[in-house]
DNA sequence: GGACGGTGAAACTTCAGGTTGCCTC
DNA sequence: GAAGTTTCACCGTCC
Protein backbone atom coordinates (compact mmCIF):
# COMPACT_ATOMS: atom_id res chain seq x y z
CA UNK A 1 0.00 0.00 0.00
CA UNK A 2 1.04 3.10 -1.07
CA UNK A 3 1.25 5.95 1.86
CA UNK A 4 -0.87 8.62 -0.32
CA UNK A 5 -4.06 5.35 -0.78
CA UNK A 6 -3.68 5.12 3.30
CA UNK A 7 -4.33 8.88 3.22
CA UNK A 8 -7.01 8.66 1.23
CA UNK A 9 -9.07 6.51 2.89
CA UNK A 10 -8.38 7.29 6.62
CA UNK A 11 -9.57 11.26 5.35
CA UNK A 12 -12.96 9.89 3.39
CA UNK A 13 -15.95 11.57 5.82
CA UNK A 14 -18.64 9.62 5.14
CA UNK A 15 -20.23 6.09 6.35
CA UNK A 16 -19.47 4.04 3.66
CA UNK A 17 -15.42 4.62 4.53
CA UNK A 18 -16.20 1.57 6.48
CA UNK A 19 -17.40 -0.34 3.58
CA UNK A 20 -14.51 1.29 1.01
CA UNK A 21 -11.55 0.04 3.59
CA UNK A 22 -12.69 -3.26 4.04
CA UNK A 23 -13.39 -3.98 0.36
CA UNK A 24 -9.99 -2.54 -0.03
CA UNK A 25 -8.57 -4.74 2.87
CA UNK A 26 -9.73 -7.67 1.17
CA UNK A 27 -8.68 -6.38 -2.91
CA UNK A 28 -4.94 -6.57 -1.16
CA UNK A 29 -5.36 -9.74 -0.17
CA UNK A 30 -5.43 -9.19 3.88
CA UNK A 31 -7.92 -9.63 6.83
CA UNK A 32 -8.89 -6.74 8.99
CA UNK A 33 -11.43 -6.23 12.11
CA UNK A 34 -13.98 -3.11 12.76
CA UNK A 35 -14.47 -2.24 16.12
CA UNK A 36 -17.59 -0.70 16.84
CA UNK A 37 -19.28 0.45 20.01
CA UNK A 38 -22.65 -1.37 20.36
CA UNK A 39 -23.73 -5.26 19.16
CA UNK A 40 -26.35 -3.81 16.90
CA UNK A 41 -23.31 -1.57 15.38
CA UNK A 42 -21.48 -4.21 15.00
CA UNK A 43 -24.70 -6.47 12.76
CA UNK A 44 -25.45 -3.88 11.09
CA UNK A 45 -21.93 -2.25 9.97
CA UNK A 46 -21.11 -6.26 8.91
CA UNK A 47 -24.30 -6.35 6.66
CA UNK A 48 -23.42 -2.93 4.74
CA UNK A 49 -20.64 -4.73 4.35
CA UNK A 50 -21.59 -7.68 3.23
CA UNK A 51 -24.07 -6.00 1.04
CA UNK A 52 -21.24 -5.17 -1.39
CA UNK A 53 -19.36 -8.61 -2.40
CA UNK A 54 -20.71 -10.59 -4.35
CA UNK A 55 -20.85 -14.44 -3.95
CA UNK A 56 -19.96 -14.73 -7.14
CA UNK A 57 -16.17 -13.32 -6.24
CA UNK A 58 -15.40 -15.42 -3.87
CA UNK A 59 -13.09 -18.72 -4.06
CA UNK A 60 -14.06 -20.37 -1.20
CA UNK A 61 -17.75 -20.58 -1.62
CA UNK A 62 -17.16 -24.58 -0.25
CA UNK A 63 -15.50 -23.40 3.16
CA UNK A 64 -17.93 -21.07 3.74
CA UNK A 65 -21.23 -22.47 2.83
CA UNK A 66 -20.53 -25.13 5.53
CA UNK A 67 -18.87 -22.63 8.06
CA UNK A 68 -22.51 -20.68 7.60
CA UNK A 69 -24.56 -24.17 7.66
CA UNK A 70 -22.60 -24.54 11.33
CA UNK A 71 -23.12 -20.93 12.68
CA UNK A 72 -26.76 -21.00 11.61
CA UNK A 73 -27.51 -24.59 13.58
CA UNK A 74 -25.11 -23.74 16.37
CA UNK A 75 -28.54 -23.70 18.68
CA UNK A 76 -31.26 -26.14 18.89
CA UNK A 77 -33.53 -23.48 16.51
CA UNK A 78 -32.32 -20.68 14.53
CA UNK A 79 -32.62 -17.16 16.03
CA UNK A 80 -33.10 -13.93 14.03
CA UNK A 81 -29.30 -13.19 14.92
CA UNK A 82 -27.87 -16.51 13.57
CA UNK A 83 -30.19 -16.32 10.36
CA UNK A 84 -28.20 -12.87 9.65
CA UNK A 85 -24.70 -14.09 10.64
CA UNK A 86 -24.77 -17.22 8.76
CA UNK A 87 -26.12 -14.81 5.35
CA UNK A 88 -23.16 -12.75 5.96
CA UNK A 89 -20.57 -15.17 6.72
CA UNK A 90 -21.42 -16.98 2.75
CA UNK A 91 -19.34 -13.62 1.59
CA UNK A 92 -16.04 -13.84 4.50
CA UNK A 93 -17.88 -11.65 6.68
CA UNK A 94 -18.87 -11.39 10.42
CA UNK A 95 -20.20 -9.87 13.36
CA UNK A 96 -18.87 -10.70 16.20
CA UNK A 97 -19.91 -9.73 20.56
CA UNK A 98 -21.07 -10.93 23.38
CA UNK A 99 -24.81 -12.13 22.19
CA UNK A 100 -23.27 -15.07 20.15
CA UNK A 101 -23.34 -17.95 21.48
CA UNK A 102 -19.73 -20.01 22.56
CA UNK A 103 -19.27 -22.11 19.66
CA UNK A 104 -20.74 -19.55 17.02
CA UNK A 105 -17.62 -17.52 18.45
CA UNK A 106 -15.16 -19.65 18.35
CA UNK A 107 -16.28 -20.81 14.28
CA UNK A 108 -15.85 -17.30 13.26
CA UNK A 109 -12.53 -17.07 15.20
CA UNK A 110 -11.38 -20.20 13.46
CA UNK A 111 -12.47 -19.38 10.44
CA UNK A 112 -10.59 -15.97 10.60
CA UNK A 113 -7.24 -17.62 11.41
CA UNK A 114 -7.76 -19.67 8.41
CA UNK A 115 -8.42 -17.00 6.54
CA UNK A 116 -12.07 -17.99 5.56
CA UNK A 117 -13.24 -14.80 6.96
CA UNK A 118 -11.64 -11.68 5.65
CA UNK A 119 -13.66 -9.08 8.12
CA UNK A 120 -15.17 -9.10 11.72
CA UNK A 121 -16.98 -6.63 12.65
CA UNK A 122 -16.91 -6.81 16.66
CA UNK A 123 -17.37 -4.65 20.06
CA UNK A 124 -14.71 -4.93 22.40
CA UNK A 125 -14.72 -8.74 22.50
CA UNK A 126 -12.00 -8.83 20.70
CA UNK A 127 -10.46 -6.46 22.03
CA UNK A 128 -7.46 -8.24 24.39
CA UNK A 129 -5.50 -10.78 24.11
CA UNK A 130 -6.25 -12.89 20.58
CA UNK A 131 -3.88 -13.49 18.06
CA UNK A 132 -5.75 -13.30 14.85
CA UNK A 133 -3.85 -12.70 11.50
CA UNK A 134 -5.72 -9.25 10.81
CA UNK A 135 -3.19 -6.60 8.93
CA UNK A 136 -6.32 -3.99 9.55
CA UNK A 137 -7.74 -2.89 12.69
CA UNK A 138 -10.73 -0.48 11.90
CA UNK A 139 -11.82 1.87 14.93
CA UNK A 140 -15.32 3.29 13.76
CA UNK A 141 -15.88 4.62 17.05
CA UNK A 142 -13.64 6.27 19.60
CA UNK A 143 -16.73 7.49 21.66
CA UNK A 144 -18.64 4.54 23.99
CA UNK A 145 -21.97 5.51 25.97
CA UNK A 146 -21.50 5.29 29.87
CA UNK A 147 -24.58 6.43 31.24
CA UNK A 148 -23.50 9.83 31.46
CA UNK A 149 -23.35 10.84 27.95
CA UNK A 150 -20.85 9.66 25.44
CA UNK A 151 -17.30 9.52 26.50
CA UNK A 152 -13.80 8.68 24.47
CA UNK A 153 -12.56 5.32 24.88
CA UNK A 154 -9.48 4.93 27.33
CA UNK A 155 -5.90 5.37 25.40
CA UNK A 156 -5.22 1.81 26.46
CA UNK A 157 -8.25 0.54 25.29
CA UNK A 158 -7.37 2.18 21.59
CA UNK A 159 -3.33 0.70 22.06
CA UNK A 160 -5.45 -2.77 22.92
CA UNK A 161 -7.20 -2.45 20.00
CA UNK A 162 -4.66 -1.63 17.54
CA UNK A 163 -2.31 -4.05 18.92
CA UNK A 164 -4.69 -6.92 17.10
CA UNK A 165 -3.40 -6.20 14.37
CA UNK A 166 0.35 -6.84 12.74
CA UNK A 167 0.91 -9.80 14.88
CA UNK A 168 4.60 -11.17 14.77
CA UNK A 169 3.07 -14.50 13.90
CA UNK A 170 1.17 -13.20 10.77
CA UNK A 171 2.49 -9.98 9.82
CA UNK A 172 5.42 -7.38 10.04
CA UNK A 173 3.55 -4.69 10.38
CA UNK A 174 -0.17 -4.25 10.87
CA UNK A 175 -1.99 -1.08 10.40
CA UNK A 176 -4.81 0.85 12.85
CA UNK A 177 -7.13 2.93 11.30
CA UNK A 178 -9.62 5.63 13.18
CA UNK A 179 -12.61 6.59 11.09
CA UNK A 180 -13.29 10.40 12.15
CA UNK A 181 -15.86 13.13 11.60
CA UNK A 182 -14.72 15.76 13.13
CA UNK A 183 -11.97 16.60 16.29
CA UNK A 184 -9.52 14.93 13.53
CA UNK A 185 -6.32 16.47 15.57
CA UNK A 186 -7.76 16.24 18.95
CA UNK A 187 -8.12 12.56 18.46
CA UNK A 188 -4.49 12.42 16.71
CA UNK A 189 -3.60 14.08 20.06
CA UNK A 190 -5.03 12.18 21.97
CA UNK A 191 -4.54 8.44 20.67
CA UNK A 192 -1.41 9.12 19.22
CA UNK A 193 0.76 11.32 20.96
CA UNK A 194 -0.96 10.50 24.62
CA UNK A 195 0.27 8.29 27.17
CA UNK A 196 -1.69 5.81 28.20
CA UNK A 197 -3.97 5.76 31.40
CA UNK A 198 -1.73 4.13 34.49
CA UNK A 199 -2.63 0.79 35.84
CA UNK A 200 -4.84 0.81 39.08
CA UNK A 201 -4.67 -2.79 41.39
CA UNK A 202 -8.00 -4.59 41.08
CA UNK A 203 -7.81 -5.03 44.61
CA UNK A 204 -8.64 -1.39 44.85
CA UNK A 205 -12.87 -3.05 44.37
CA UNK A 206 -14.11 -4.04 48.12
CA UNK A 207 -15.89 -7.11 46.84
CA UNK A 208 -12.05 -8.43 45.83
CA UNK A 209 -10.69 -6.98 48.81
CA UNK A 210 -13.12 -8.73 51.02
CA UNK A 211 -12.90 -12.17 49.28
CA UNK A 212 -9.30 -11.89 49.63
CA UNK A 213 -9.05 -11.18 53.22
CA UNK A 214 -11.97 -14.23 53.84
CA UNK A 215 -9.45 -16.10 51.69
CA UNK A 216 -6.16 -15.38 53.45
CA UNK A 217 -7.99 -16.65 56.89
CA UNK A 218 -9.68 -19.38 55.51
CA UNK A 219 -6.60 -20.93 54.21
CA UNK A 220 -4.60 -19.93 57.15
CA UNK A 221 -2.32 -18.01 55.35
CA UNK A 222 -2.59 -15.15 57.46
CA UNK A 223 -4.32 -15.03 60.59
CA UNK A 224 -2.71 -11.82 62.87
CA UNK A 225 -4.13 -8.54 62.42
CA UNK A 226 -0.81 -7.58 61.48
CA UNK A 227 0.17 -10.05 59.28
CA UNK A 228 -3.34 -8.96 57.31
CA UNK A 229 -2.38 -5.83 57.09
CA UNK A 230 1.13 -6.78 56.02
CA UNK A 231 -0.07 -8.72 53.59
CA UNK A 232 -2.07 -6.02 52.10
CA UNK A 233 0.88 -3.43 52.38
CA UNK A 234 3.29 -5.37 50.06
CA UNK A 235 0.83 -6.01 47.03
CA UNK A 236 0.83 -3.56 44.26
CA UNK A 237 -2.22 -2.05 45.90
CA UNK A 238 -0.96 -1.51 49.36
CA UNK A 239 2.04 0.19 47.17
CA UNK A 240 -0.54 2.16 45.25
CA UNK A 241 -2.89 3.50 48.04
CA UNK A 242 -0.01 4.56 49.82
CA UNK A 243 -1.67 5.77 52.69
CA UNK A 244 -1.21 3.23 55.25
CA UNK A 245 -3.96 4.43 57.78
CA UNK A 246 -6.52 4.80 55.30
CA UNK A 247 -5.60 0.74 53.82
CA UNK A 248 -6.01 0.11 57.80
CA UNK A 249 -9.48 1.47 57.79
CA UNK A 250 -10.69 -0.15 55.23
CA UNK A 251 -9.67 -3.60 56.53
CA UNK A 252 -10.94 -2.95 59.76
CA UNK A 253 -14.44 -2.55 58.31
CA UNK A 254 -14.22 -5.67 56.10
CA UNK A 255 -13.15 -7.17 59.32
CA UNK A 256 -15.97 -6.30 61.44
CA UNK A 257 -18.28 -7.18 58.34
CA UNK A 258 -16.75 -10.71 58.43
CA UNK A 259 -17.04 -11.08 62.35
CA UNK A 260 -20.40 -9.87 62.24
CA UNK A 261 -22.01 -11.99 59.87
CA UNK A 262 -20.30 -14.65 61.75
CA UNK A 263 -17.86 -15.30 58.82
CA UNK A 264 -15.12 -15.28 60.80
CA UNK A 265 -14.16 -15.67 64.68
CA UNK A 266 -11.55 -13.44 66.62
CA UNK A 267 -8.85 -15.48 68.45
CA UNK A 268 -10.21 -14.33 71.95
CA UNK A 269 -13.26 -16.36 71.35
CA UNK A 270 -11.64 -19.57 70.35
CA UNK A 271 -9.00 -18.70 73.31
CA UNK A 272 -12.01 -18.53 75.76
CA UNK A 273 -13.69 -22.15 74.38
CA UNK A 274 -10.41 -23.58 74.81
CA UNK A 275 -9.98 -21.70 78.27
CA UNK A 276 -13.41 -23.18 78.81
CA UNK A 277 -12.59 -27.10 78.33
CA UNK A 278 -9.33 -26.95 80.36
CA UNK A 279 -10.17 -24.87 83.26
CA UNK A 280 -10.34 -27.59 85.39
CA UNK A 281 -6.94 -29.36 84.48
CA UNK A 282 -5.94 -25.64 84.50
CA UNK A 283 -7.00 -25.01 88.58
CA UNK A 284 -5.33 -28.46 89.22
CA UNK A 285 -2.12 -27.46 87.80
CA UNK A 286 -2.07 -23.85 89.68
CA UNK A 287 -2.33 -26.02 93.29
CA UNK A 288 1.11 -27.41 92.33
CA UNK A 289 2.42 -24.21 91.28
CA UNK A 290 5.44 -22.41 93.40
CA UNK A 291 5.28 -18.47 94.14
CA UNK A 292 8.33 -18.42 91.29
CA UNK A 293 6.06 -19.78 88.55
CA UNK A 294 2.81 -17.62 89.74
CA UNK A 295 4.99 -14.88 88.64
CA UNK A 296 6.11 -16.72 85.96
CA UNK A 297 2.54 -16.80 85.10
CA UNK A 298 1.54 -13.10 85.94
CA UNK A 299 4.09 -12.22 83.04
CA UNK A 300 2.92 -14.35 81.00
CA UNK A 301 -0.84 -13.22 81.07
CA UNK A 302 1.00 -9.89 80.06
CA UNK A 303 2.48 -11.24 77.06
CA UNK A 304 -1.45 -12.53 76.31
CA UNK A 305 -2.94 -8.92 76.49
CA UNK A 306 -0.08 -7.95 73.76
CA UNK A 307 -1.35 -10.82 71.80
CA UNK A 308 -4.82 -9.73 72.07
CA UNK A 309 -3.65 -6.29 70.84
CA UNK A 310 -2.62 -8.28 67.94
CA UNK A 311 -5.77 -10.13 67.13
CA UNK A 312 -6.03 -13.15 65.16
CA UNK A 313 -8.70 -14.17 63.54
CA UNK A 314 -10.16 -17.67 61.98
CA UNK A 315 -12.99 -18.96 59.42
CA UNK A 316 -15.72 -20.59 61.14
CA UNK A 317 -17.32 -23.56 58.55
CA UNK A 318 -19.47 -21.08 56.83
CA UNK A 319 -16.91 -18.26 56.48
CA UNK A 320 -14.99 -21.24 55.00
CA UNK A 321 -17.06 -22.65 53.07
CA UNK A 322 -18.08 -19.19 51.44
CA UNK A 323 -14.45 -18.23 50.49
CA UNK A 324 -14.44 -21.75 48.73
CA UNK A 325 -17.02 -21.39 46.78
CA UNK A 326 -15.45 -17.88 46.04
CA UNK A 327 -18.04 -16.07 46.80
CA UNK A 328 -18.15 -12.76 47.90
CA UNK A 329 -18.93 -12.52 51.39
CA UNK A 330 -21.29 -9.86 51.04
CA UNK A 331 -23.00 -11.69 48.23
CA UNK A 332 -23.18 -14.56 50.64
CA UNK A 333 -24.47 -12.01 53.81
CA UNK A 334 -28.02 -11.69 51.26
CA UNK A 335 -27.98 -14.98 50.38
CA UNK A 336 -28.20 -16.04 53.93
CA UNK A 337 -30.51 -13.48 54.79
CA UNK A 338 -32.70 -14.52 52.19
CA UNK A 339 -32.62 -18.15 53.05
CA UNK A 340 -34.24 -16.58 56.62
CA UNK A 341 -36.99 -14.64 54.56
CA UNK A 342 -37.43 -18.06 52.27
CA UNK A 343 -37.57 -20.17 55.90
CA UNK A 344 -40.48 -18.17 56.61
CA UNK A 345 -42.44 -18.12 53.83
CA UNK A 346 -42.11 -21.72 53.93
CA UNK A 347 -43.51 -21.64 57.13
CA UNK A 348 -46.49 -19.67 56.35
CA UNK A 349 -46.83 -22.12 53.11
CA UNK A 350 -45.98 -19.07 50.67
CA UNK A 351 -43.54 -20.27 48.33
CA UNK A 352 -43.12 -21.65 45.41
CA UNK A 353 -40.18 -22.01 43.10
CA UNK A 354 -40.43 -18.49 42.35
CA UNK A 355 -39.22 -17.54 45.64
CA UNK A 356 -36.11 -20.11 45.01
CA UNK A 357 -35.16 -17.93 41.85
CA UNK A 358 -36.35 -14.72 42.86
CA UNK A 359 -34.14 -15.25 46.03
CA UNK A 360 -30.97 -14.45 43.79
CA UNK A 361 -32.12 -12.82 41.08
CA UNK A 362 -30.36 -9.38 42.95
CA UNK A 363 -27.10 -11.07 43.00
CA UNK A 364 -24.56 -8.92 41.80
CA UNK A 365 -22.60 -11.93 40.51
CA UNK A 366 -25.44 -11.62 37.97
CA UNK A 367 -24.07 -8.21 36.39
CA UNK A 368 -24.56 -6.52 34.20
CA UNK A 369 -28.53 -6.98 34.11
CA UNK A 370 -31.01 -7.36 31.58
CA UNK A 371 -32.48 -4.17 30.45
CA UNK A 372 -36.14 -3.31 31.31
CA UNK A 373 -37.01 -1.72 28.19
CA UNK A 374 -40.54 -0.03 28.15
CA UNK A 375 -42.43 -2.30 26.50
CA UNK A 376 -41.14 -4.85 29.16
CA UNK A 377 -43.35 -2.84 31.76
CA UNK A 378 -46.49 -4.45 31.49
CA UNK A 379 -45.32 -8.25 31.39
CA UNK A 380 -42.97 -7.70 34.50
CA UNK A 381 -45.37 -5.78 36.49
CA UNK A 382 -48.33 -7.94 35.80
CA UNK A 383 -46.12 -10.92 36.66
CA UNK A 384 -45.20 -9.50 39.85
CA UNK A 385 -48.43 -8.79 41.17
CA UNK A 386 -49.99 -11.75 39.91
CA UNK A 387 -47.60 -13.62 42.30
CA UNK A 388 -46.33 -10.57 44.87
CA UNK A 389 -46.41 -13.16 48.07
CA UNK A 390 -43.97 -15.63 46.40
CA UNK A 391 -41.30 -13.25 46.09
CA UNK A 392 -38.43 -12.70 48.13
CA UNK A 393 -38.25 -9.46 47.77
CA UNK A 394 -40.50 -6.65 47.01
CA UNK A 395 -40.67 -3.14 45.83
CA UNK A 396 -40.46 -1.51 49.45
CA UNK A 397 -37.64 -3.26 50.45
CA UNK A 398 -34.58 -0.87 51.12
CA UNK A 399 -32.34 -2.10 48.70
CA UNK A 400 -34.81 -0.40 46.07
CA UNK A 401 -35.48 2.72 47.65
CA UNK A 402 -33.68 4.48 44.89
CA UNK A 403 -33.43 2.07 42.28
CA UNK A 404 -36.50 1.15 40.96
CA UNK A 405 -35.50 0.20 37.86
CA UNK A 406 -33.00 -2.36 39.84
CA UNK A 407 -36.29 -4.06 41.35
CA UNK A 408 -37.93 -4.39 38.13
CA UNK A 409 -34.41 -6.00 36.39
CA UNK A 410 -34.17 -8.72 39.28
CA UNK A 411 -37.84 -10.02 38.65
CA UNK A 412 -37.26 -9.79 34.83
CA UNK A 413 -34.68 -12.39 35.46
CA UNK A 414 -36.57 -14.49 38.12
CA UNK A 415 -39.44 -14.70 34.99
CA UNK A 416 -36.88 -15.24 32.28
CA UNK A 417 -35.48 -18.39 34.36
CA UNK A 418 -38.81 -19.58 35.04
CA UNK A 419 -39.79 -19.23 31.08
CA UNK A 420 -36.81 -21.88 30.78
CA UNK A 421 -37.59 -24.26 33.29
CA UNK A 422 -41.20 -23.75 32.46
CA UNK A 423 -40.02 -25.68 28.93
CA UNK A 424 -40.59 -21.94 27.00
CA UNK A 425 -39.09 -22.28 23.13
CA UNK A 426 -35.45 -20.65 23.29
CA UNK A 427 -36.71 -18.25 20.57
CA UNK A 428 -39.28 -17.03 22.24
CA UNK A 429 -37.24 -16.32 25.53
CA UNK A 430 -35.46 -14.18 23.19
CA UNK A 431 -38.01 -12.24 21.64
CA UNK A 432 -39.91 -11.99 24.46
CA UNK A 433 -37.18 -10.60 27.00
CA UNK A 434 -35.25 -9.28 24.10
CA UNK A 435 -31.55 -11.44 25.38
CA UNK A 436 -29.10 -12.85 23.04
CA UNK A 437 -28.12 -16.72 22.89
CA UNK A 438 -24.93 -15.92 24.70
CA UNK A 439 -26.52 -13.53 27.44
CA UNK A 440 -28.64 -16.18 27.95
CA UNK A 441 -25.65 -18.79 28.33
CA UNK A 442 -23.80 -16.84 30.53
CA UNK A 443 -26.47 -16.18 32.91
CA UNK A 444 -27.33 -19.75 32.99
CA UNK A 445 -23.75 -20.74 34.12
CA UNK A 446 -23.63 -18.14 36.70
CA UNK A 447 -26.88 -18.79 38.43
CA UNK A 448 -25.92 -22.63 38.57
CA UNK A 449 -22.65 -21.58 41.08
CA UNK A 450 -25.14 -19.61 43.00
CA UNK A 451 -27.96 -22.26 43.39
CA UNK A 452 -25.10 -24.61 44.15
CA UNK A 453 -23.76 -22.17 46.96
CA UNK A 454 -27.47 -22.08 47.89
CA UNK A 455 -27.50 -25.17 48.61
CA UNK A 456 -24.28 -25.63 50.13
CA UNK A 457 -25.14 -22.50 52.67
CA UNK A 458 -28.63 -23.69 54.00
CA UNK A 459 -27.28 -27.19 53.71
CA UNK A 460 -24.55 -25.97 56.89
CA UNK A 461 -27.43 -23.86 58.22
CA UNK A 462 -29.46 -26.63 58.45
CA UNK A 463 -32.47 -25.58 56.53
CA UNK A 464 -34.36 -29.00 55.10
CA UNK A 465 -34.93 -27.28 51.78
CA UNK A 466 -31.21 -27.64 50.68
CA UNK A 467 -32.05 -30.18 48.67
CA UNK A 468 -34.87 -27.97 46.68
CA UNK A 469 -31.71 -25.70 45.19
CA UNK A 470 -30.06 -28.96 43.65
CA UNK A 471 -33.45 -30.18 42.04
CA UNK A 472 -33.48 -26.54 40.85
CA UNK A 473 -30.19 -26.77 39.75
CA UNK A 474 -31.37 -29.86 37.21
CA UNK A 475 -34.18 -28.18 35.91
CA UNK A 476 -32.27 -25.03 35.38
CA UNK A 477 -29.26 -27.17 33.37
CA UNK A 478 -32.42 -28.75 31.05
CA UNK A 479 -35.04 -26.22 30.92
CA UNK A 480 -37.57 -28.91 32.44
CA UNK A 481 -39.98 -28.46 34.72
CA UNK A 482 -39.86 -30.63 37.66
CA UNK A 483 -41.77 -33.89 36.26
CA UNK A 484 -39.56 -34.06 33.70
CA UNK A 485 -36.42 -35.08 36.06
CA UNK A 486 -36.40 -38.50 36.09
CA UNK A 487 -36.83 -38.85 31.91
CA UNK A 488 -34.00 -36.07 31.32
CA UNK A 489 -31.24 -37.98 33.59
CA UNK A 490 -30.95 -40.60 30.87
CA UNK A 491 -28.42 -39.56 27.89
CA UNK A 492 -30.26 -38.48 24.81
CA UNK A 493 -33.26 -37.34 26.21
CA UNK A 494 -33.32 -33.47 26.49
CA UNK A 495 -36.67 -30.79 27.14
CA UNK A 496 -38.04 -31.43 24.17
CA UNK A 497 -37.87 -35.43 24.06
CA UNK A 498 -38.92 -35.31 27.53
CA UNK A 499 -42.22 -33.64 27.05
CA UNK A 500 -43.03 -35.68 23.59
CA UNK A 501 -42.66 -38.93 26.12
CA UNK A 502 -44.11 -37.69 29.31
CA UNK A 503 -47.57 -36.46 27.20
CA UNK A 504 -47.74 -40.18 26.07
CA UNK A 505 -47.91 -41.33 29.18
CA UNK A 506 -44.09 -42.08 29.86
CA UNK A 507 -43.31 -40.12 32.64
CA UNK A 508 -40.10 -41.57 33.77
CA UNK A 509 -37.26 -44.13 33.91
CA UNK A 510 -39.12 -46.92 35.28
CA UNK A 511 -41.90 -46.33 32.46
CA UNK A 512 -39.54 -46.35 29.68
CA UNK A 513 -38.26 -50.01 31.21
CA UNK A 514 -41.78 -51.35 31.27
CA UNK A 515 -42.51 -49.68 27.85
CA UNK A 516 -43.32 -51.71 24.25
CA UNK A 517 -39.75 -50.76 22.46
CA UNK A 518 -42.48 -50.23 19.76
CA UNK A 519 -44.39 -47.59 21.26
CA UNK A 520 -41.40 -45.89 21.98
CA UNK A 521 -40.10 -46.63 18.46
CA UNK A 522 -43.12 -44.66 17.14
CA UNK A 523 -42.73 -41.65 19.61
CA UNK A 524 -38.79 -41.43 19.21
CA UNK A 525 -37.57 -43.08 16.01
CA UNK A 526 -35.91 -46.70 15.73
CA UNK A 527 -32.77 -46.12 16.56
CA UNK A 528 -33.26 -43.58 19.35
CA UNK A 529 -35.41 -45.88 20.88
CA UNK A 530 -33.40 -48.76 20.95
CA UNK A 531 -30.71 -46.72 22.57
CA UNK A 532 -32.94 -45.29 25.08
CA UNK A 533 -34.41 -48.71 25.95
CA UNK A 534 -30.49 -50.06 26.72
CA UNK A 535 -29.94 -46.92 28.46
CA UNK A 536 -32.93 -46.98 31.01
CA UNK A 537 -32.38 -50.87 31.85
CA UNK A 538 -28.49 -50.02 32.65
CA UNK A 539 -29.54 -47.04 34.94
CA UNK A 540 -29.67 -47.42 38.21
CA UNK A 541 -32.07 -45.39 40.62
CA UNK A 542 -31.61 -41.26 40.23
CA UNK A 543 -28.69 -41.09 41.97
CA UNK A 544 -28.94 -37.94 43.14
CA UNK A 545 -31.85 -37.30 45.82
CA UNK A 546 -33.99 -34.62 44.34
CA UNK A 547 -37.13 -35.39 46.17
CA UNK A 548 -38.81 -35.94 43.09
CA UNK A 549 -42.00 -36.42 44.57
CA UNK A 550 -42.34 -33.36 46.92
CA UNK A 551 -43.16 -30.45 44.84
CA UNK A 552 -41.88 -27.10 45.56
C1' DG B 1 -62.70 8.98 -3.96
C1' DG B 2 -60.40 5.65 -1.55
C1' DA B 3 -56.79 2.27 -1.01
C1' DC B 4 -52.17 1.70 -1.27
C1' DG B 5 -47.28 2.54 -1.38
C1' DG B 6 -43.20 5.31 -1.16
C1' DT B 7 -40.61 8.87 1.16
C1' DG B 8 -38.52 11.51 4.53
C1' DA B 9 -38.75 14.01 8.75
C1' DA B 10 -39.54 13.61 13.53
C1' DA B 11 -39.87 11.05 17.62
C1' DC B 12 -38.39 7.46 20.22
C1' DT B 13 -35.32 3.94 22.12
C1' DT B 14 -31.20 2.08 23.50
C1' DC B 15 -26.39 1.70 24.28
C1' DA B 16 -19.14 -3.33 25.95
C1' DG B 17 -17.40 -7.15 28.25
C1' DG B 18 -16.42 -12.19 31.14
C1' DT B 19 -11.29 -14.15 34.65
C1' DT B 20 -12.81 -17.73 37.62
C1' DG B 21 -15.76 -19.24 41.24
C1' DC B 22 -18.28 -25.51 42.82
C1' DC B 23 -19.65 -30.51 42.46
C1' DT B 24 -20.73 -34.86 40.12
C1' DC B 25 -22.28 -39.01 37.42
C1' DG C 1 -24.65 11.89 22.37
C1' DA C 2 -25.74 9.43 18.45
C1' DA C 3 -27.08 5.48 15.70
C1' DG C 4 -30.74 2.80 14.49
C1' DT C 5 -35.68 1.96 14.51
C1' DT C 6 -40.38 3.20 14.49
C1' DT C 7 -44.01 6.28 13.60
C1' DC C 8 -46.44 9.43 11.06
C1' DA C 9 -47.70 12.88 7.82
C1' DC C 10 -47.67 13.79 3.21
C1' DC C 11 -47.91 13.03 -1.57
C1' DG C 12 -48.51 10.51 -5.88
C1' DT C 13 -50.44 6.70 -8.31
C1' DC C 14 -53.67 3.41 -9.56
C1' DC C 15 -58.09 1.17 -9.79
Amino acid sequence: MKKKDNEKIVLKNSYDDIVNVSLDTISIGKQALIFVSTKRSAEKTAEEIASKISFEQINNKGKLKVLSENILHALNNPTKQCERLSKIVLKGIAFHHSGLSNKQKFLIEEAFRKGDIKIIVATPTLAVGVDLPSFRTIIKDVKRFSGFGMNFIPVLEYLQMAGRSGRPSYDNYGESIVLVKNNREEIIERYIYGSPESITSKLAVEPALRSHILGLISTNIENSYSGIIKFFENTFYGYQYGNKERLKDIIDRILKFLLDEGFIIEENEEENKKDAKNSEKDSDEYKNETDDDFFITAKDIYEDEKIKVEKKYYSTRIGERISQLYLDPLTASIIIKGLKKLNEKIKKGEQNIISFINLLSYSLELKPFPNVKKKDYELIEEFYFKNQKYFIYNEEDEMFEYDYDFFLKGIKLTLIFLSWIDEKDENYLFETFDITPGELQSKKEIFDWLLYSSYEISRILNYNFYNKFSKLRMMLKYGVSEELLSLVSIKDIGRKRARLLYNKGIKNIHDIKNADINVLKKILGEKLAVKIKKASTEKKELEINLDLEKKF
